[in-house]
RNA sequence: GGGCUCGUAGCUCAGUUGGUUUAGAGCGCACGCCUGAUAAGCGUGAGGUCGGAAGUUCGAAUCUUCCCGGGCCCA
């Protein structure tokens, strides 16, 4: 290089800005939130917008358990874009944090750590280890959170283990037991065998077992046998007539009461010989093709008789295959009828146990059976059953079962048979269902006041709800309809006790008053208290017992509430409390809360405050892997949140969780997560070509007016007033993913490639203070203030770096977090120039691919040594005149263009330029050479250089 | 097995109430250029027939049915 050369690079105006191209987010990001942190920026944001209107995004609580994992990502930066918007826009926007610390998932971990020694150990004692153990993780999660650069009040987040908010819980469910819709049945219940405890819905994870598959016959006892000859199902001589039923639990048969079949379906009489003995068995006409097989009969072996519907069996009775008498006190041992008979599996008449099956116990019900339930906590047989089972594992029994029933001869055919099946999530062992006493709200029944049931104001209220995605509706109305009572007890030790007392005659003390005062009482004390404190001391010296009841013989039941109950109470404990308006605007969680939280908040208030906690649940769907399955540590395809964010940093998550589309499954790998940083550099060149260029830039003094402007630079601001539009519009309505294609073909084609492309060579090579020059620095500062603010809630750091790089704001404020949103300019009518611009633009690409063509056979090597002649119609050369040719020169970065007017379609002719280069600015001139003092550049150049030096 | 839901170029997304002759964009990729945004920048180009099949229609990625493959929730 020639010091000439060197001498002009020096003449221009190169940019400059301490915003460097590479931006080290995870060295970099850390000090930044230290600063936020030091001066409390989120306090600042809080009083910058007190008295403005409220907009609430209440937290749903995550498990305080274990690291942070993609989920938690995605949700939490969600939370925080809306949140961050909503300030943006003018909103007082609080978020506060919260945790969910109960439950059986923490109180396992610690008691399998604690080993033999738990069983030592008071209630008080383990749950005291269980609060160290959430604390614990609380931190760590709040930690991972704040280094997302979610902003939020973590110094007083709302914990479910806080006496207030169990206080709170529990004057929430003071309104319930005052309404009459809590109550205690006796109901057979998922139970885990492993935790010896109840299980929630939300605590069952389905899996693949193989399971036995019996078909068993039930003798008919000989009272109904004649009562099936008159029906034609048995003949003159038979004596061995069954019932024959199937099932895939033959530990239940000892808890068998009746037997189920269709009222309308068809049955029908099967013989066939079994063991050299004449056998009848009755199975529903739809299964006899299987039961057949099932049965290994081949044609000739076996005849069927007429069929006659189910409806006539009722009544009929039946001896049980192994046990002698009815352990029940009430009737038991016959033939029922259920519509929820199917003919998809078994032999149409259904093993009924009311004290084990959902379905089972309806019919139960419905026939006044007992809730028989022979076994117990740890899931062995109690004393009522045959002694040969007595003791027995009922998840280990099925076999022997099986082989009693062999001997006997009862047994037609045993498979084996694979199918999903629930089991608890903490033991990983099948559940089991058994009949248990336990506290349930009732949905069904109707409360006094507003004459309507739970699920009837839950399935009234949702209409009333925004839901984002629209089908979210459709999803929980599904549930609501279908959804049992709700079982709120468990029998473990790391919860809040549910405050029932019971005296010495079994008499249960549960009031409205009564609960009020544990909450008082627990308020104060926390939790913990129940469990040592007397009642005396929990209900108050002045609370006056209902009659029956003496503070003597009064003692505590030590039942715990479902951790869904307390998380489902927030939007009291917290949002109420907090004094915000209730429905809150938003509640935010993945799709699977429809059944989880969102449904169990819902029923709480609806029964307290007759109305739905949120006016608009928005959800978002699961992370799977690159292939579309999901995700999972023994699959392999596991993503840890923990490395992405060390590896990439916070804001390279936050962009790729803006750039999904989250209402679908995620797909997510660290593949993918990495290509975002493609992006992000894209972006971060873009705001740094803008700072680089604005640093000799002050828009009060050298701002140009709109109107005075160079038509290529109204287009950038005409440009931007169409992103501000269209981004507003997306944020708007949560689709953020819409927000960062925006944002990313914005910096990529309109900045990118095509205006800061262009604006190069005035920029540098025009004088500084030039109004070429200040003209396009006043769209680039507008650009640049813009895309910062519209940037800030997805790239929490990246826009407070560069807002600290600006020189000028459209704010005076210390963080872009304070600033406001950007709006459109009215004054502006940025569509105006549409049409012109699509057919400038249209040139412009005809003439790169001439140029292209140049550049191939190395004719030209850059734009600039070329000079274009465009051969167009008058109405195109017209147009290009109106632009201007010196501006379509700029266009397309060449140095000549010219105009040959022609009927015919427009053809561009590309070639090498004959001018001279100019040393300076590198294009091709005549006026090169015609400066006596600068010889080697152009006409422009040597008076933009002399003009500099004087 | 049931409810809800998804399946457009390698990736991330657009494709309005079915209809502007070759289904769009950006990225990535290939090739080329520049070296005054430089671990940057510019240009050109090649990639999908819309998960599959059948149907409705003059006409379907867009409606219907079935099938295949995912996801969430449940049984």
């Amino acid at each position: 290089m020639s010091d000439k050369k060197k001498g002009y690079r020096d003449t221009l105006n190169l940019p400059k800005t301490s915003f460097s191209m590479k931006a080290n987010l995870v060295q970099n990001e850390p000090p930044m939130r230290k600063e936020w942190a030091k001066q409390d920026i989120y306090a600042k944001i809080r009083e910058a917008g007190a008295g403005s209107p409220l907009y609430v995004l209440h937290d749903g609580p995550p498990y305080a358990n274990g690291d942070i994992h993609m989920g938690t990502v995605i949700n939490k930066v969600l939370k925080d874009f809306v949140v961050r918007y909503k300030t943006m826009t003018g909103f007082d926007a609080p978020f506060v944090p919260g945790w969910d610390c109960h439950g059986l998932p923490i109180e396992s971990k610690v008691v399998t750590e604690l080993g033999e020694k738990a069983r030592e150990m008071s209630k008080p004692e383990i749950r005291k280890l269980c609060h160290k153990y959430a604390s614990k993780y609380i931190r760590i999660q709040s930690k991972q959170f704040q280094q997302l650069g979610i902003f939020g009040d973590f110094a007083n987040p709302y914990l479910t283990f806080k006496p207030q908010y169990e206080a709170g819980i529990l004057e929430v469910f003071a309104e319930l037991v005052g309404k009459g819709l809590v109550r205690k049945q006796l109901k057979p219940i998922h139970w885990s065998v492993g935790c010896e405890t109840a299980l929630a819905e939300a605590e069952l994870e389905y899996k693949d077992i193989e399971s036995p598959s019996i078909y068993v016959n039930f003798p008919v006892a000989a009272e109904s046998v004649g009562k099936l000859k008159e029906l034609g199902l048995a003949e003159d001589g038979d004596t061995n007539v069954h019932f024959m039923i199937w099932t895939t639990t033959p530990w239940t048969l000892a808890a068998n009461l009746a037997i189920a079949v269709h009222p309308v379906l068809e049955y029908v009489s099967l013989r066939y010989n079994k063991d050299g003995k004449k056998v009848v068995s009755i199975v529903g006409t739809d299964r006899l093709e299987a039961v057949v097989a099932a049965a290994g009969l081949k044609e000739g072996e076996y005849r069927t008789g007429k069929p006659i519907r189910g409806q006539h069996l009722e009544g009929l009775r039946y001896v049980h295959p192994y046990i002698e008498k009815n352990p029940t006190d009430k009737d038991a041992y016959m033939v029922v009828c259920a519509q929820y008979v199917t003919t998809e599996d078994g032999t149409g008449l259904v093993h009924t146990a009311p004290g084990h099956g959902v379905e089972d116990y309806m019919t139960g019900q419905q026939y006044d059976l007992a809730i028989y339930s022979p076994v117990g906590d740890d899931g062995c047989y109690d004393e009522t059953v045959p002694e040969w089972l007595r003791g027995k594992k009922v998840l280990e029994v099925d076999q022997e079962i099986i082989d009693h029933l062999e001997t006997k001869g009862w047994l037609v055919k045993q498979e084996k048979l694979m199918h999903s099946y629930p089991h608890c999530w903490r033991s990983k062992i099948p559940v089991i269902f058994r009949a248990t006493e336990q506290w349930f709200v009732s949905v069904d029944k109707e409360m006094p006041e507003v004459g309507k049931s739970l699920r009837d104001m839950a399935l009234q209220s949702v209409k009333d709800v925004q839901w984002i995605p629209a089908w979210g509706q459709k999803r929980i109305e599904g549930m609501l309809e279908s959804r049992p009572d709700w079982c709120i007890s468990r029998q473990r030790s790391w919860g809040l006790p549910i405050p029932v007392f019971v005296n010495g005659k079994g008499q249960t003390l549960l009031t409205k008053e009564s609960v009020l005062a544990v909450s008082r009482h627990i308020g104060r004390k926390g939790s913990d208290s129940w469990f040592t404190d007397s009642p005396k001391e929990i209900l108050g010296d002045d609370f006056s017992l209902p009659e029956g009841f003496t503070f003597n013989d009064l003692k505590k039941e030590e039942n715990i509430f479902d951790v869904w109950f307390e998380s489902g109470c927030s939007w009291y404990s917290v949002a109420q409390k907090a004094g915000w308006p209730v429905p809150v605007d938003l509640y935010l969680e993945g799709s699977d809360q429809h059944r989880g939280w969102f449904q169990l908040s819902l029923l709480p208030a609806l029964g307290v405050a007759g109305k739905a906690p949120f006016k608009a649940v928005l959800t978002h769907g699961f992370t799977v892997d690159e292939k579309g399955i999901k995700q999972s540590k023994s699959l392999g395809n596991y993503v840890n949140a923990q490395e992405e964010v060390g590896r990439y940093g916070a804001d390279i998550l936050r962009l790729w969780v803006a750039s999904v589309n989250y209402q679908e499954d995620i797909r997510c790998n660290d593949e993918l997560i990495g290509r975002t940083q493609d992006a992000y550099r894209k972006i971060r060149n873009t705001l740094r070509f803008l700072l680089g260029n604005l640093y000799d830039f002050d828009p009060a003094k050298d701002g140009v007016a709109y109107s005075d402007m160079f038509e290529i630079d109204r287009w950038a601001v005409q440009q931007l007033q169409k992103l501000i539009v269209q981004t507003g519009d997306a944020y708007e309505n949560f689709v953020f993913h819409r927000v960062f294609s925006l944002i990313y073909n914005f910096s990529t084609v309109q900045m990118s490639n095509i205006y800061m492309d262009i604006l190069k060579d005035r920029l540098y090579c025009d004088g500084a203070p030039s109004m070429s020059r200040r003209s396009c620095q006043t769209a680039m500062q507008r650009i640049l203030d813009t895309l910062v603010r519209i940037l800030a809630p997805i790239l929490v750091h990246t826009a407070e770096e560069a807002w600290s790089a600006m020189k000028f704001k459209s704010q005076d404020l210390d963080s872009v977090h304070l600033a406001e949103m950007p709006r459109v300019d009215d004054s502006i009518d940025y569509k105006a120039e549409d049409q012109k611009w699509d057919k400038i633009m249209s040139l412009r690409d005809e003439v790169l691919r001439g140029l292209e063509g140049l550049r191939q056979d190395k004719t030209i090597a850059s734009n600039q040594e070329a000079t274009v002649t465009i051969r167009c119609a008058e109405e195109t050369a017209k147009l290009l005149e109106g632009f201007g040719l010196e501006q379509f020169v700029a266009l397309c970065i060449v140095s000549e263009v010219k105009l040959e007017k022609d009927a015919g379609e427009t053809v561009v002719i590309a070639e090498k330029s004959t001018h001279q280069k100019c040393q300076r600015c590198w294009n091709y001139s005549p006026t090169v050479g015609a400066d006596g003092e600068h010889p080697d550049i152009c006409a422009r150049c040597a008076e933009t250089v002399r003009q500099s030096s004087q």
